[in-house]
RNA sequence: UCUUAAUCUCUU
């Protein structure tokens, strides 16, 4: 009871009130698990507080609680979240002390930390290490890896990873999509991401939020507002709502096209 | 009940 408590609290990013319940506990006699830590190390971890975390982590021995890989792996992406690579070798090393292996979540989520990093050198060579410890990567993994060589404009590779995907039997995802839709977009390349986006649509993925966005995004940063609001109306036929996002897009849009006036107006809407 | 991937902000 607790901990689905306490997770509800983190996931609203409310740490305060988890920390309540988890001191509650305490109190009223009621047995910390390994995931009721779990539970708040990722809360940690998440709202850039990995130093907290790691005290959390060395108080749950204390209380002969011992870290699984789950708990290493959200110390490891709370590190890599804040650009830490270099102390994720101390974790991992402490991880492999404790006789843990590290698992397909360990490895994305250091893939992912170097690519965000620009390091995708050493993402590269994470993915084969996976594939030499018998890990398979799977679509998370190949998401980083085109998210990233989407980010630097390398669409072409990012279209390889794509291929490279399919090839070895796995499926991309709303995400995997997406993430391709964003890179085609931000480069202006609207027929591209409109193939994606189709392709995304036929193979049984309905276009999220994050989807219209990004090509709204497109036009926008190619001076098609008319085309841009446009996509705002087709989404709300698809029940999906304008977030603080989409308006921010479109604003800066019309800011960009010296359209002052239209972009007061979206604001004030 | 716990961990990994996607969208906006001139300049940076």
């Amino acid at each position: 009871t607790y901990n689905i408590m306490i997770r509800g609290l983190c996931a609203n990013g409310d740490l305060q009130n988890s920390l309540v319940l988890f001191n509650e506990m305490e109190k009223s006699g009621c047995l910390r698990n390994v995931i009721t830590y779990n539970t708040i190390i990722g809360g940690y971890c998440k709202t850039g507080k990995v130093d907290e975390a790691v005290e959390l982590l060395k108080l749950m021995q204390v209380r002969n609680l011992e870290p699984s890989v789950v708990t290493y792996n959200a110390i490891i992406n709370g590190l890599c979240r804040e650009g830490r690579m270099k102390e994720t070798s101390e974790i991992l090393e402490e991880m492999r002390g404790k006789g843990l292996k590290p698992d397909e979540v360990t490895y994305n989520t250091l893939v992912n930390g170097y690519c965000r990093e620009g390091n995708f050198y050493q993402a590269l060579v994470l993915h084969s290490e996976m594939l030499r410890n018998g890990l398979s990567p799977d679509v998370v993994t190949y998401t980083s890896l085109i998210n990233s060589m989407c980010k630097t404009g390398n669409l072409h590779r990012a279209m390889e990873f794509f291929d490279q995907l399919r090839a070895r039997g796995l499926y991309p995802n709303d995400r995997t999509y997406t993430t391709l839709i964003v890179g085609f977009s931000q480069q202006g390349l609207m027929n591209e991401a409109y193939k994606l986006f189709n392709e995304m649509i036929s193979d049984g993925f309905p276009p999220s939020i994050v989807t219209y966005n990004a090509l709204i995004n497109g036009h926008c940063a190619v001076g098609r507002m008319e085309d841009a609001l446009c996509l705002t109306q087709e989404m709300e036929q698809r029940k999906l709502v304008p977030d603080v996002v989409t308006y921010s897009i479109i604003i800066s849009g019309f800011c960009r096209n010296s359209e002052l006036e239209r972009a007061f107006c979206v604001k004030q809407q």
